[in-house]
DNA sequence: CTCTCCACTGAACATATGTGCACTACATCG
DNA sequence: CGATGTAGTGCACATATGTTCAGTGGAGAG
């Protein structure tokens, strides 16, 4: 906390302004000192909710909203010293059984949008540990990955970290799921630059996708994401219904790829289950990094959980294809008995 | 956060440990890692104390001990960013009305042992702000001032900093409340140099008094206090039942002290009500730092609050001898009111 | 000027958290 | 060996918190 006194009120710690653009509502200043006071009775001197809306004119309600508004806006931020992971042996069951350098495990939910967002956290764990160790971070698109995106807090500014797609985007409406938005959501919370790569992640046809990886600014920021020291992607399955990717599949397709053993994919490019690339008619339409390129960036963090993704993940993890993970506990064990009898 | 990788069991952030030494029960980190993992769980997942028992094992009940366990040990921190204090406008009026450096509002409960944390909450903020722009604090007996201690958390390190007593200490059982206990509290949350003044507050008789402020140990420990940039103590009223000193006092002496004018004490020496010291035989006997020294010290920390203080504490700083001010804001709104109409 | 929309409110309900108390297991002392 | 203390447990209750829903008023469009 900065040493300034309380009563000088020309002076306002602009921390909060500093990180805000990574928030979708900027508000004035103004709007949220209320919520500061709000919180530092509720939490610092341990008054409830009823007293603190006595004391200062608002309904218990009222009080319980703003605080929970804090909360969301990073204005109350809650720290848990020491390192100790809540399913810290799994952990290191894990890296021992797939020789990865790291791994962070969430809770399960009976809720899928619950564990969405508990591995959204420990995704955002990941990000935070090992970010500052790298200058560029490639990144690709799935709904794990974007679940990072709304649990990143403010925290250190790295102005020299770049956020780079791995692949193009989809058309039509994104639902907050775009690579753009992922990326800027990175770049907003690390105060880091942003790339993006102007073309679609599947063109319509194998020649498109050639024309579209030949223009300028595509090759551009796809040599930079090839430069990346960490990737972070979610894992898909080929499965109907596992993922944006595995739904935009006509049957037809599905079958060539399961036909020519791909088990899963990272960012469009399939893979088979002693992880090599498996080459088919949507291969070649991809507009993003060949999977050989994508193996070369040192640290490669898979994002996915799931009963569907056990197998595409155990893949990716057991050839190396991967050498981090985050998952949820469920996810976690299955792919520890399952992969320890034989397979 | 430490950038450590999760999974390196081998390699633990000792935060925790390096500032343990505060805390009363020092438990080996064994003991401590559970409520890391439980606190993680609840804080950044949102599990509630239920599901975390059932993943765990524990009862429902045992986890909500777990989790205040970890709050109150330090390994939960709730941080409230920017500076907004709860009663900012009315620290503004009284900043203006006394020409204060500064002032700290705590909430007023109906429950005095509450007042009193609120108020001990209050000065560990004012503490945390002051401390780390001097190099040596000296510190005044009261029971607000030992509410301090209790609410200073674990936080920046400062060894140059030196906690030195204003005034020697009370004989007999001193349940939490003797200077030494405050100086040591003080020295271990800021990791700082602790100094001790080895004589009553309250000597037998005057002379037994001046023998003992001749004692080379007591000396060297008031010149130090005299030195020092920073000042932090309680303002004691004259009326019985208002104080440990006051209590303390005879009827007779309390007699001279009124008829003389004292209105109230700083660390047993008596003021009147223009801020000058009051002679008496009460005075005479005292072994800790005169009034004309203490007021050389450049900030002075006024600590106290409740009905019985007002005069005293209006006193203290209307004349100047204090200029800073950690009250409740009863105290304060009475303060404004009595000050403002005449008086 | 009226209608519609929408953001905001608090009452009532549902859930989560915190605490006093009686009980147990184990250690210490006579 | 029993008596006595002490720390830890969970039940049942008391309190605090969170959420849903049906109003409410104010801004902007027609």
């Amino acid at each position: 906390m900065s040493p300034g006194l309380p009563t000088q009120m020309g002076e306002r710690d602009d921390s909060a302004n500093r990180c805000s653009p990574m928030r979708t509502d900027v508000r004035p200043m103004e709007t949220r000192e209320p919520l500061g006071r709000v919180a530092r009775l509720h939490y610092q001197h341990g008054m409830t909710h009823q007293e603190i809306g006595e004391l200062l004119g608002f309904s218990r309600v009222k009080v319980t909203r703003m605080l929970a508004e804090a909360r969301r806006a990073g204005i109350v931020e809650i720290h848990i010293h020491g390192e100790a992971t809540p399913f810290g042996e799994l952990e290191a069951e894990l890296t021992g059984a797939f020789g990865l350098a790291g791994a962070w495990i969430a809770p399960s939910f009976s809720d899928p949008e619950r564990s969405l967002a508990s591995v959204g956290m420990a995704g955002a764990e990941c990000l935070t540990a090992l970010a500052p160790t790298v200058r560029t971070v490639a990144v690709g698109l799935s709904s794990s990955v974007a679940a990072i995106v709304a649990h990143l807090r403010p925290q250190e500014q790295l102005p020299e970290l770049g956020f780079v797609p791995l692949a193009g985007s989809w058309g039509g409406a994104s639902r907050g799921m775009s690579p753009h938005e992922l990326v800027i959501g990175f770049g907003a919370a690390f105060g880091a630059r942003t790339y993006h790569l102007p073309a679609p992640i599947l063109a319509k046809t194998a020649d498109a996708a050639t024309a579209f990886a030949a223009d300028p600014g595509v090759r551009q920021t796809l040599r930079l994401a090839a430069g990346a020291e960490l990737l972070i992607a979610g894992v898909g399955a080929v499965e109907a219904g596992s993922g944006m990717l595995a739904d935009t599949l006509t049957e037809r397709e599905r079958g060539q790829l399961t036909k020519r053993g791909a088990v899963g994919d990272i960012s469009a490019r399939f893979f088979d289950s002693v992880g090599s690339a498996v080459e088919s008619t949507v291969d070649e339409r991809v507009v993003g990094m060949s999977l050989r390129a994508l193996a070369r960036i040192p640290r490669r963090v898979a994002v996915g959980f799931g009963d569907q993704k056990i197998t595409a993940l155990r893949a990716a993890l057991r050839t190396g294809l991967m050498n981090h993970l985050v998952t949820d506990v469920d996810t976690a064990r299955t792919l520890l008995r399952t992969t320890r009898k034989g397979n």
